[in-house]
DNA sequence: AATAGTTATGCAGACGTGTGCATTCCTCGA
DNA sequence: TCGAGGAATGCACACGTCTGCATAACTATT
């Protein structure tokens, strides 16, 4: 039991030297000569030696971990945005600490207690709504703190996200360009930023054409397929129906598929459906999701590589935000009746 | 920039004692009188101290973190195992090192070289097939690890499964009891155990009926959709065609289920198909998969609490082995014809 | 031959926390 | 009044690594 403990002081003691020199020899110092460096390294091989990063921390201040903040683990866009960050890291010889709350304020605070308490040299948080009370709490710590998704202000706060007015203007120059001209948008959600910029950007698409999103289109979802079926038998009542419809995001366009399809309502043939993501799964539903992309990996690397740009003092790095794009698959049809 | 920095010194010297007493007030030791000892605990407080878990780790030999590694994150069913790793870690004041290692051999190494110098407590290793020379390598660091749906023998390790067997014979049963006598096995890979030991599962349920699977109708799957297509092309080209298929995981399910609509074969009316797992998304696909399920967030969090009874010395805590069970969905039906 | 400069190494203290042992003070009993 | 015992606290060192400064040995210059 116990760990190998072999520590530079054994090493020295068999060297010969002092742990200084053993400390310098390790790290390739030029104060060192060459021979004893080599020698050093040799016997600090044979004996298995690792050096141990906790000694190290207390005394750079520097834990090169960060802390990895989520909703949920199992949302696979998330997963796709961790893998994204955990790949940098790794590559920079960093690692993460994964902290999953699922939106529960207590466990966002032990989060922090905990990411605190290891001293973590930054923090990165993918949420789809962040706590009122946890962002201030998380600018006491005075570390970089890198937000995916989730423009906010702050001394320590910097941001990764995609255009969501762009994607939103996507989707509906699409439709139009399909000869859609009744388009419902399905993601109405007042508190998050997102699903409002999309939707303003689906608008404006349409205001150029003159034409507008019908308020009896307007419609709330809550990011799940549930809230994509409810959203549907919303619609279904509508004395006019939409002819396609914008969702928030691919599982609520998931669900809405599902609850059309139980009305007995053929995608694309009788109505259009265009989600929002691009998460894996929208390839295995019938039809295949047709969907504004977010480049989820790169989101996940592009926060990890500010933060390190941040670590090395590169305060200059500010916010970054990507362009979302369009991605064809067979859920949206043409549409040439005029309304 | 920087952290807070106070430490149990700057509150000796406030409070006007050793900081050998506020270690011990700090941590409610009854050597301490309660006076004493509630002085100090508000003075810390309004300081605004927290502890440094470097430190205490460095004297401790004890760090309150558990690597996790897995094959990838982006995968649904170990999405929701790691959900359980982490909610138990975090109830237990442990936090976790997330490894996201591709199953390429360099990342395994880099993996383990950060764990080690990170001194983590134990390893859970989440991995549908662990690398040859990986396990041996952990094995060096003398510490706990614990393998989830991968049972390896060895000194330091553990592993928490589901019991494969009875999960393919659930399968088995569940066709033979909806008339099928034709059932194919698609989700041959030799190395896997898993995927042996739900075959053979499978194949004792027929037996005990007087039947077995043809040949012909056991194709080579990877766990992947595409892989699920594939053996369906197979499949088609066979003369005599099973009438149900049994697949590896509902990813492979997924994939044959397209296959097949694109042949223009009908789920379940021309032909059965389940999967195994219970993904999340199984309920989106169309029909609804049925399904063996595996208990995947009860997988993690037994894992952890496996990991916190040995790293308390229980060492006979031993492996555990869950049980999967039957989850009906829509895509089989019954198939009364007499072969 | 004495001095300055260079190179290689050691010493000692720091980082923040935990803990065995010694010390001090107080109380109680004989 | 003295000693024993207990309660409360401090001292000193440990954990493994890093680093500023001192030291020693050697080389080159005058």
């Amino acid at each position: 039991m116990g760990r190998s403990c072999i520590s530079i002081k054994d090493i020295a003691k068999d060297a010969g030297v002092s742990h200084s020199t053993v400390s310098r020899a390790l790290r390739d110092s030029p104060l060192i000569s060459l021979e004893t460096r080599q020698r050093i390294q040799r016997i600090a091989r044979e004996m298995g030696y690792t050096p141990s990063a906790i000694a190290r921390s207390l005394v750079t201040k520097c834990t090169k971990t960060i802390g990895l903040v989520v909703t949920t683990i199992s949302d696979p866009f998330i997963a796709e945005v961790v893998r994204g960050v955990e790949e940098t890291a790794l590559s920079n010889d960093y690692s993460i600490i994964l902290c999953n709350c699922n939106a529960e304020p207590e466990r966002e605070l032990a989060s922090v207690r905990i990411l605190q308490e290891k001293w973590v040299d930054a923090i990165i948080v993918t949420a789809s709504r962040v706590g009122s009370l946890y962002v201030p709490r998380l600018e006491e710590l005075n570390i970089p703190i890198v937000l995916i998704n989730n423009q906010q202000a702050g001394h320590y706060l910097h941001s990764v996200s995609t255009d969501n007015f762009a994607g939103g203007r996507l989707a509906g120059e699409y439709l139009l360009s399909l000869g859609h001209r009744r388009i419902a948008y399905l993601g109405i959600a007042p508190d998050a930023y997102a699903s409002v910029e999309r939707l303003e950007g689906c608008r404006a698409a349409l205001q150029e054409h003159g034409l507008d999103i019908h308020d009896d289109w307007l419609l709330p979802a809550n990011g799940r397929a549930d809230g994509g079926q409810a959203g549907v038998a919303h619609l279904l009542q509508c004395a006019i129906r939409p002819t396609a419809i914008f969702c928030y995001n691919d599982m609520t366009a998931i669900g809405a598929l599902q609850a059309l399809k139980t009305a007995g309502l053929r995608v694309p043939d009788d109505i259009s459906l265009i989600g929002y993501d691009d998460i894996a799964f929208t390839v295995f539903v019938d039809p295949p999701l047709t969907t504004i992309a977010q480049p989820k990996y790169t989101l996940g690397r592009r926060a990890m590589e500010l933060t390190l740009a941040l670590l090395n003092g590169q305060e200059e790095a500010g916010d970054i935000v990507l362009t979302p794009h369009l991605i064809e698959r067979a859920s949206c049809a043409l549409h040439s009746q005029t309304c």
